[in-house]
DNA sequence: GATCCTCGAGTTCT
DNA sequence: CTCGAGGATC
């Protein structure tokens, strides 16, 4: 034997052994060997080709990417029609389908197949004897666009089929699509290297797919999943679209792993139920759910409309996305006077809960977004949690819609309002002054971050400012129960329970005191430091400017507000009387600190305690908490479900530590001295 | 002077 | 979560 007749058969197994591996990771969801080995058969691939390139073949896994970028991409008719499915967005339209179904087929009942709709791209895709000939996305539905060179880079999509039982020439539909865990990862990585993030999944895997140069989107985190046909000799065709899809997972085409098959309209509804309730823990974005009658012949029988198939429906799930219209733009007045433009929407559901304002952020934004009152706009729930104004849809702006001006007084106490010097925020000029930033400043005195005073809530505030009982935060102090059973839904108990968690906040700590002053710039970080730093309210204050500037992350300009602060004589006589009240703190005492200089990061849950209390213990032994993972991090905490920062943290080469771990490190350093 | 980290502040709905 | 900007660092 030749040296190249055995180089030609070591380079035809490992082409079948990675053929298999992907076969066993895409298709079967089991890897059976690491991602570290499967590097090491393509790199043994690529050398023996490289040594002889007689042997390099189209469809070798080293050949994924290819052809030098094209000018534009060509067109493609496809042989048969790629329909779009008729959506259903409530269960009444999916026992409409059902009856419409079992009308025309004059049968009892139906058997669906129920799979998610992953929201990506559909694409086609031609086997010619058992290899990837043509890919074409859906286009319009009758021409798309030879994507040939950029699916093939698609490791999900193998470029030979398995076995040999195929049709020599078939067609597959099926959608390409990025797993939210890709998805987050390259919009990190844009973000990082200053480019542009996607904002969803579907458009990252469609913008992946569409690019010119096949290079770019191998690199692209993109999978496949197959779930139906295009063309296909109809003599081959098994008797149901289970089997079908089971002929796929054969061949080595990857299908959706929820797939099931359900009886009747309420074994499909079933299925969408659990699926939506699974929706947050899935891997990847879906937007509902496909039924499809499952025996072929059926199919045939229904036939189609002019625009989709009779014998599928899109069962949709609420979106995470909607539109909505601007009825108003409010201005908010926060506790440090700084104006925030809320829009005011035309309530909408958006993921689930009803959404009636989102906020604008600042006045700069309203103008980049250049969102006005009457226009129709997209809102998101940002990390799936606060409403976002996405972006104005122009072309629905009536002729009325009016630009949002930045307001020129505070819209509470009419003060002037002011630039900041950044220029973006605008500044209500009254202090306190202004009945909002009074307010504010008492709910950011009671909230529990500061000095944690239960049941001082929103309402109760509004009430003790209406009726004068209370002009400045030293004034809660004096409340009597009497004063406080005059107000609204205040009953005896309510009252003794009110006075009972005021006395329990005068025992407190010097940083959470700071911090419940509400000095401009001084927030809970901060707070800590010069609690640490002065060990005293009576050095802090006899501190001047150019000492506070000293202090490690005291700059210049948060100096000066602390410095100011001291000097206000409302302050130091709000000050006096919190201090007369019994607002009292114990002087930090020196506590063995093993880990002082560390510094750790958390991400996702914990289950033995709250990330709070997890800070509060590590804070107590010296280290500091910090919210994001940069090379000064000296422990990333991993808990269930880690976000992006486990990538950065690897990355970065930041020691990583699970919670078991962190725990006896806990232990560690707590247990002497302390029991 | 530019760049990278952090921190502060404000935010929605149940 | 997001934006803006202060502080540290080179």
């Amino acid at each position: 034997m030749s040296a190249s007749e055995a180089a030609r058969q070591r380079v035809e197994a490992l082409r079948r052994e990675i053929e298999y591996h992907n076969f066993r990771y895409y298709v079967l969801d089991q890897p059976v060997i690491s991602d570290a080995e499967y590097d090491a058969l393509m790199a043994e691939l690529q050398a023996l080709e490289a040594a002889y390139p007689e042997l390099v073949t189209p469809d070798s896994p080293t050949q994924r990417v290819g052809a030098p970028p094209a000018q534009a991409f060509a067109a493609v008719r496809h042989e048969a029609a790629m329909l779009s499915l008729d959506n259903a967005f409530t269960e009444q339209e999916v026992r409409d389908f059902d009856r419409r179904v079992r009308d025309r087929l004059e049968v009892e009942t139906v058997e669906y197949t129920a799979e998610p709709k992953l929201d990506g791209l559909a694409v086609s895709l031609l086997y010619e004897h058992g290899r990837l000939a043509l890919g074409a996305t859906r286009g319009d539905g009758f021409v798309g666009e030879d994507v040939t060179a950029n699916v093939k880079t698609i490791r999900a999509i193998p470029l030979r089929l398995r076995g040999s039982d195929w049709p020599e020439r078939f067609e597959v539909r099926g959608e390409v699509f990025m797993p939210l865990e890709g998805f987050r990862k390259l919009n990190a990585w844009a973000l990082e290297h200053g480019e542009k993030a996607f904002a969803n999944p579907r458009n990252a895997a469609a913008g992946s797919l569409r690019q010119l140069d096949p290079g770019v989107t191998a690199k692209r985190p993109l999978e496949f999943y197959a779930y139906g046909v295009g063309f296909f000799p109809k003599q081959r065709l098994p008797e149901t679209q289970a089997g079908l899809l089971a002929c796929f997972k054969e061949w080595g085409l990857p299908v959706a792993r929820e797939l099931k098959v359900v009886s009747g309209v309420e074994g499909c509804l079933e299925y969408y139920r659990d699926l939506l309730a699974r929706r947050p823990s899935l891997p990847f974005e879906a937007d509902g759910v496909v039924y499809k009658v499952n025996r072929l012949a059926w199919q045939e029988r229904l036939g189609y409309t002019a625009r989709a198939p009779r014998w599928a429906i899109a069962h949709k799930f609420p979106p995470h996305e909607v539109t909505t219209v601007v009825e108003a733009v409010e201005v908010q007045v926060g506790r440090t006077g700084i104006l925030t433009p809320v829009a005011k929407l035309k309530p909408v559901p958006v993921g689930g809960v009803v959404v009636s304002s989102a906020t604008l952020h600042n006045f700069e934004e309203v103008k980049r977004k250049d969102v006005r009152v009457g226009d129709t706009v997209i809102v998101r729930r940002a990390g799936d949690v606060i409403p976002e104004v996405v972006k104005v849809i122009p072309e629905k702006r009536p002729l009325a819609a009016r630009p949002v001006e930045p307001p020129t007084r505070c819209p509470v106490c009419g003060a002037e309002a002011v630039a900041d010097p950044g220029g973006a925020l605008i500044r209500c000029s009254g202090g306190l002054y202004c009945p909002a930033q009074l307010k504010a400043a008492l709910k950011h005195f009671a909230s529990r971050r500061a000095l944690d005073i239960e049941g001082l809530g929103e309402k109760l505030i509004d009430q003790l400012l209406e009726k004068g009982l209370v002009k400045d935060v030293a004034d809660l102090y004096s409340l009597r129960p009497e004063q406080l059973a005059e107000l609204e839904r205040m009953g005896a108990k309510s009252a003794q329970n009110l006075i009972q968690a005021l006395e329990g906040s005068k025992s407190t700590t010097l940083a959470r005191f700071l911090f419940a002053l509400g000095i401009r710039e001084v927030g809970e970080v901060t707070a800590q430091i010069l609690a640490e730093h002065f060990g005293s309210l009576e050095k802090l204050m006899a501190a001047d400017e150019s000492e506070l500037e000293q202090v490690p992350g005291i700059g210049p300009v948060v100096a000066k507000h602390i410095a100011a602060f001291f000097r206000q004589p409302h302050n130091l006589n709000v000050i006096e009387r919190l201090r007369r009240a019994g607002v009292h703190w114990q002087t930090p005492q020196a506590e063995p600190r093993p880990l002082v200089g560390k510094t750790f990061v958390f991400t996702g849950a914990l289950t033995a305690m709250t990330r709070d209390q997890a800070k509060a213990r590590v804070e107590a032994l010296g280290a500091r908490v910090s919210e994001s993972v940069s090379r000064a991090t000296d422990y990333l905490v991993v808990g269930a479900a880690p976000g992006a920062k486990l990538d950065k943290a690897r990355r970065l080469g930041v020691t990583i530590i699970d919670e078991q771990e962190f725990l006896t490190l806990l232990h560690q350093f707590e247990a002497p001295g302390r029991g």
